[in-house]
RNA sequence: GGCGCUAUCGUCUAGGGGUUAGGACGGGUGGUUCUCAGCCAUCAAACCCGGGUUCGAUUCCCGGUAGCGCUGCCA
């Protein structure tokens, strides 16, 4: 269906109207797969026609958003290319041209009617169920009348003549072949008086005077598609090649919004979610691999990408799903990475004001201990809550602890085993071993008997990380400059014996 | 209301005129490790409904239903 084309050029054309969610970076992602997949170009555009709503602040965000992803654009807004300039609102020139043209051929017309006369009819026509329509009035004034009423400062838009019983064809990949008659569409505006272009229109002409050559968008614009494949031929121009992509919704079903949790973007970084988890699970929405692995890096992502695996019915975000993606990115991600991404968490819960060497050290610790229990980075300081907060009395509070301690025996093993560390300095891990090898000889208790007791004398807790690791993550962090202090094995065992002892 | 789009386990999906309808997340169970997490194994779980076409439809066609979108001088 598809023409072979090997100048493959795409875009993403977000308004600045608000930050990136989920929705939207899954469109910027197909476009960056498809263009990488087929050695394209990836081209960002700035939709800014709504001054209304539009923001600098949102396109700062964007930009952030985009760059954090890794979805690098290699021609448009701030990076430049030929086709300049990449934002809307700085190409009023060009469109203006395009709708000139139109006038002249006949192919669109002034209309002098008013933004509230037509408010008014709109809501007549829908009280009287009628479908609100343009009525058309202005349709038929003979062109010299119109130029002439345009030239006195009258104030008047440009609005397409859309010609009665015509088929209007397009071609979508994901969709198929599209055909919708010509009354389906009304005499949309093209140009508003302070020439701003519509979003229609703008599209049409920076599509076609930026060369791209497909168009892939969100699915909500499969409806407007009609219209911009009439556009392009009254123009007389080659429309490119669509390729329309299912809605992302909610858990309801429906629409993404705030009540849903987390959808934009910032939200996710600030969580603590790796990028490139964000990439594989908005990857796997819409499209499949044509293998059954499902965990991928961006390479093996754009490698595997074609449009014809691109599904088209909606779907539905699901957090649980990302979790898994992020925790299987996580556990191939490097540690020292990692310490670098978990600093300002362990810093807002004020462990530490500035890091070191040793502190990094010590996050690793806490990292490889830790890991394995967090869906997403920022979980992390409140998982390895107990190296910091030590808390002895929870021997005789934690009713699993209590089982623990009274099994027989249990308060000798931690007796022993404090005898075995009190006079080490610091407890390493050939230490540790050690007195916990002669503890075994010495009671004849093994096993659970033996660990259960040496956890709850380490933490007053009955599970966690393995002991060893939390020996080495207490000892090494309670050496640490720390702001939080970090109680050491030794006066742990001490004070759980204390409270043992009443 | 009109027009358009969509419909496979709870979720993401594969598949396709004849299959034990496959995988993944989540859930259940069991194993492993001192415990939790993890890991391994294992189980339950789906073709929206009704008509056609056909020897045979979950798959193709039509209708219904539901959801979503468009119906703006928003994008």
């Amino acid at each position: 269906m598809e023409i072979f084309m090997d100048n493959v050029r795409v875009r993403f054309a977000p308004s600045p109207t608000g930050f990136l969610h989920v929705g939207n970076v899954r469109t910027a992602l197909f476009n960056f797969l498809f263009a990488k997949n087929r050695g394209g170009k990836f081209i960002l555009r700035i939709e800014d026609t709504d001054l209304e709503r539009s923001e600098k602040e949102y396109e700062d965000a964007l930009v952030r958003d985009m760059k954090w992803l890794g979805l690098n654009w290699d021609e448009g807004y701030l990076v430049g290319g030929d086709f300049g300039p990449y934002r809307q609102t700085e190409r009023l020139k060009i469109y203006k041209k395009y709708a000139l043209k139109l006038v002249e051929g006949g192919k669109a017309y002034y209309c002098f009617c008013k933004k509230e006369e037509l408010e008014a009819e709109r809501e007549r026509q829908k009280a009287r169920g009628e479908i609100p329509r343009y009525s058309g009035k202005c349709r038929n004034i003979p062109i010299d009348e119109a130029k002439k009423k345009v030239e006195k400062g009258e104030e008047a838009v440009i609005r397409l003549k859309v010609p009665k019983n015509y088929k209007i064809v397009f071609e979508d990949i994901v969709f198929g072949h599209q055909e919708i008659d010509s009354s389906q569409v009304d005499d949309r505006v093209l140009l508003r008086p302070d020439g701003t272009p519509t979003y229609n229109f703008a599209c049409v002409i920076d599509d076609f005077e930026m060369k791209i050559t497909h168009v892939l968008r969100g699915e909500q614009h499969l409806s407007n598609t009609p219209l911009q494949a009439l556009i392009y031929e009254m123009l007389g121009i080659n429309p490119p090649i669509f390729a329309h992509l299912s809605t992302i919704n909610g858990p309801d079903g429906k629409k993404l919004s705030k009540r849903h949790g987390a959808t934009s973007l910032v939200e996710f970084r600030e969580k603590g979610y790796l990028p490139e988890a964000m990439v594989n699970y908005l990857s796997l929405l819409g499209w499949s691999p044509p293998d059954e692995e499902e965990i991928m890096d961006v390479e093996e992502i754009i490698s595997k990408f074609s449009l014809e695996r691109v599904s088209k019915s909606p779907a539905i975000f699901d957090v649980q799903k990302l979790n898994w993606v992020n925790r299987e990115h996580l556990k191939k991600a490097d540690l020292d990475r990692l310490v670098q991404l978990v600093i300002p968490y362990f810093k807002k819960e004020g462990v530490f004001l500035d890091v070191n060497d040793d502190i990094k050290k010590f996050l690793k610790l806490i990292l490889d201990g830790f890991l394995t229990h967090v869906d997403y980075l920022s979980q992390i300081t409140k998982e390895c809550n107990m190296i910091f907060d030590f808390n002895p009395e929870n021997i005789v509070e934690d009713e699993e602890v209590k089982k623990i301690l009274s099994r027989e025996a249990a308060r000798d093993v931690i007796n022993c085993f404090y005898n075995k560390i009190k006079n080490i300095d610091y407890l390493d891990f050939e230490n540790y071993k050690n007195a916990v090898l002669s503890c075994m000889k010495e009671l004849g208790i093994k096993g659970k008997n033996l660990f259960h007791p040496i956890r709850v004398g380490i933490t007053a807790l009955s599970s966690g990380p393995e002991i060893e690791k939390i020996v080495d993550i207490v000892e090494f962090g309670s050496r640490c400059d720390l702001l939080k202090k970090v109680i050491p094995v030794k006066d742990r065992v001490k004070s759980v014996l204390d409270v043992l002892n009443g």
